[in-house]
DNA sequence: ACGGCTGATACT
DNA sequence: TAGTATCAG
């Protein structure tokens, strides 16, 4: 019997007997595999112990020390995050506290996470990670899989070298390849060195382990780089997909890289531990172990596919059935920018929220971080988030119903400090009233209810929009000329353009909010650009703008064209005018008047700023009335949104390209103009060459679900 | 009620 | 879609 983690991702629900599976008789049919290997060069590249070797730049002194930055020193010496190598070696763990990490380790330094608005601060690792990707970008697509991971397609790079400079021409090798880790590689008499070094230059390799040589040879090139502009060192896994390259990179740590040939994979996988595996180290790997008794990856070996399926349904059954056979489709998805930007706090035992204002004053907190970031998003990357998401964790007090989880809420994201504090407060009433039942919504006073241990504001939907001759900064200038002149602040209207479903969620409605009053202001008129002249001025026509123009390629097609995601990567405050006053901890206490008093002193201090950002620094910014936008804000189950969201649907021909990091649009290959790519800066080209011509390769699908799996030929792995 | 914070993704 | 859940580091 399945347990736990079936229960909820088991997609054949009935039992376990799907109909249909005794159409697929598993011999007679030409049941087709996936390919057993592709030819791809993919890299993994993760920094060591990244937030360690941040600081140890700050600050020197550190390095070589044993070190481990600590966030919240206040508690038992606060939960450590990163541990140096130096200080592993005394059995420093993450997940230790500081105090538990003297102990092993007296001599340990412990570096303070930065704290900016009562709360830990990753800012500057993110900032750090940014360098990073900009470095690793260089040669080939890149994904930035997270603060301190990339993985790296450097098919076409090592391709290239392999025709043109191949290994056994190179008459020397850079050291740094020459260190890398071969795995299989049979170290008979002569060095490690002689032998990696023999290994690079074999002639009668197999075309694939020559293409990933090739690839070392660049990913250790790549990693110098790293180092030399940046001080920070890295450890990489070369392989020919992701998978193995992630495990690859993890093998050699820190400062190594390890490379995968193919005919090493049988035997490492062999004998894997099956939860090493990424994706299987949480319930789906403990199920494995437990109801199937898999415990390394070879293990898996034993189960047909369909087994696999019948157990954990078709995608996740045939994903299990490739992995194990070292098998993984997934592309690297050329994409250098976070999808969504958060900031969240815990708040633990006794220190759990248990009145609104407090809960406000967090909010406020977290909702400054979020706009700050956003703003920096905006005038660095040219993007715009289109949602604004509140997530609460809270428990009930004397009551068994306290596992009732706090319901996450969300609605259309308004620019401005203040105007995302209110949607914020808003969503978290409407989250409270559902979760502690809308008959106590009146006890708004009455304590003790519930108590709030967690609070984060998220934006996501975030797309770009088009810069070039017609700029980001036009757009808006024409927006503020015609319909801002009460205004500086993007806000749910400008959604209506940008969005790409049109679709609009009025602000919740909290009855025990004053409406206000918003009903007899009249709609500006608002001109995307100047020469588009449809005025929006009901609910629907917001609903026509959607439909028919493709919100951010409202303009002109060349404009279009211009389309770019701006690689400056780092989003510095110090470096942009971005930077906040210090942040004063009797500012916790001032309610949203004061500070909004403070922001205009900002928002003043910073006219002068040639800046875009100077639009949205207003904290009373003009808000558009809220009759311009449809409701679709879901009360008590009543929804009024339905049949108006559905009719919009986007054209999505098959020559359509993904723009950018976000689906949400999608556009005609052939609209656009190849010569304007060349006006672009370099890198970017690079990129949106990437979107224009995605994959030359039959596109592997998510978790081997592909139906393409199915007409390649066996796996003789 | 302790690991905090951040992010991606899949499913419904 | 919006909301939930899982996973990762």
């Amino acid at each position: 019997m399945l347990s736990g983690w079936r229960r909820r991702n088991g997609i054949d629900t009935e039992g376990g007997k799907r109909g249909g599976r005794e159409f697929k008789s598993s011999n007679t049919m030409p049941v087709a595999r996936p390919k057993p290997s592709d030819d791809r060069v993919i890299a993994h590249v993760d920094m060591d112990c990244f937030y360690v070797q941040v600081e140890q730049r700050k600050q020197p002194t550190l390095r070589g020390h044993p070190t481990a930055v600590v966030q919240y020193n206040s508690w038992k010496g606060g939960g450590l995050i990163a541990v140096g190598y130096e200080a592993r070696k005394y059995g420093v763990k993450r997940s230790m506290r500081g105090d538990e990490a003297k102990k092993v380790c007296p001599d340990i330094q412990l570096v303070q996470v930065p704290v900016a608005r009562g709360k830990a601060d990753l800012g500057v690792y993110r900032n750090a990670g940014s360098e990073v990707v900009s470095i690793l970008s260089r040669k080939g697509r890149c994904e930035r899989a997270s603060i301190d991971e990339v993985y790296l397609d450097l098919t076409e790079a090592a391709e290239t070298m392999l025709a043109e400079n191949p290994p056994e021409r190179l008459e020397a090798i850079s050291e740094e390849a020459l260190k890398s880790h071969v795995l299989g590689l049979h170290l008979g008499g002569a060095s490690t060195r002689d032998c990696v070094r023999a290994w690079f230059r074999m002639s009668d390799a197999d075309h694939r382990d020559k293409l990933l040589a090739c690839g070392a040879i660049i990913v250790a090139e790549l990693r110098h780089e790293v180092l030399k502009e940046t001080e920070f060192t890295c450890s990489a896994g070369i392989a020919h997909n992701k998978m193995l390259a992630k495990l690859a990179s993890g093998m050699n740590k820190p400062a190594q890289q390890t490379v995968v040939p193919l005919s090493s994979v049988e035997k490492l996988l062999e004998s894997l531990p099956i939860k090493k595996m990424k994706q299987l180290g949480g319930k789906l790997g403990t199920s494995l172990q437990v109801d199937l008794g898999v415990n390394t990856v070879g293990d898996l070996l034993r189960f047909s596919e369909e087994k696999l399926q019948e157990c954990y349904g078709i995608n996740t059954g045939t994903w299990l059935w490739n992995i194990s056979r070292g098998i993984c489709g997934e592309e690297v998805e050329g994409r250098l920018l976070p999808k969504s930007h958060g900031s969240g706090k815990t708040f633990r035992g006794p220190q759990a929220l248990k009145t609104v204002s407090s809960v406000q004053k967090w909010l406020n907190e977290l909702c400054e971080e979020l706009s700050e970031r956003l703003l920096c998003d905006l005038e660095q990357n040219k993007r715009i988030a289109h949602t604004l998401t509140l997530h609460a964790s809270a428990y009930k007090l004397n009551d068994s119903e306290s596992l009732k989880k706090f319901p996450s809420k969300s609605c259309p994201l308004r620019y401005g400090i203040a105007k995302i504090q209110e949607d914020a407060l808003k969503l978290f009433h409407a989250g409270l009233r559902e979760y502690i039942g809308i008959y106590h919504v009146r006890s708004k006073e009455c304590q003790h209810e519930w108590a709030i241990t967690g609070l984060s504001v998220s934006a996501s939907k975030i797309v770009g929009i088009p810069s070039g001759t017609h700029s980001i900064m036009k757009y808006f200038h024409n927006l503020n000329q015609t319909s801002m002149t009460t205004s500086n602040d993007i806000c749910t209207k400008d959604a209506a353009f940008l969005s790409p479903s049109g679709l609009h969620l009025a602000d919740p409605q909290i009855d025990t909010y004053e409406d206000e009053a918003r009903t007899g202001r009249e709609m500006p008129t608002l001109y995307p650009v100047a020469d588009e002249t449809e005025v929006c001025k009901d609910p629907l026509s917001s609903r026509k703008y959607a439909n028919n123009l493709d919100p951010i390629f409202f303009r002109t097609k060349e404009q279009r064209d211009g389309l770019t995601e701006d690689i400056r990567l780092s989003c510095s405050g110090s470096e942009n005018g971005l930077v906040s006053e210090p942040t004063q901890s009797k500012m916790d206490f001032l309610g949203p008047g004061l500070k909004s008093e403070k922001q205009k002193k900002k928002f003043e201090k910073e006219k002068g700023n040639s800046s875009i950002l100077r639009f949205f620094h207003s904290p009373d910014a003009y808000s558009f009335p809220e009759h311009a936008c449809l409701k679709t804000f879901q009360e008590s189950g009543a929804s009024s949104s339905g049949n108006l969201l559905q009719e919009n649907k986007q054209p999505t021909a098959g020559t359509t390209c993904s723009l950018g990091r976000n689906d949400a649009w999608s556009y005609k290959r052939d609209e656009i103009d190849p010569t304007v790519l060349n006006e672009l800066p370099p890198e970017i080209q690079a990129e949106v060459r990437g979107w224009l011509h995605p994959q030359k390769r039959a596109k592997t699908v998510k978790k081997g679900s592909s139906i393409v799996h199915y007409f390649l030929s066996k796996a003789d792995l």
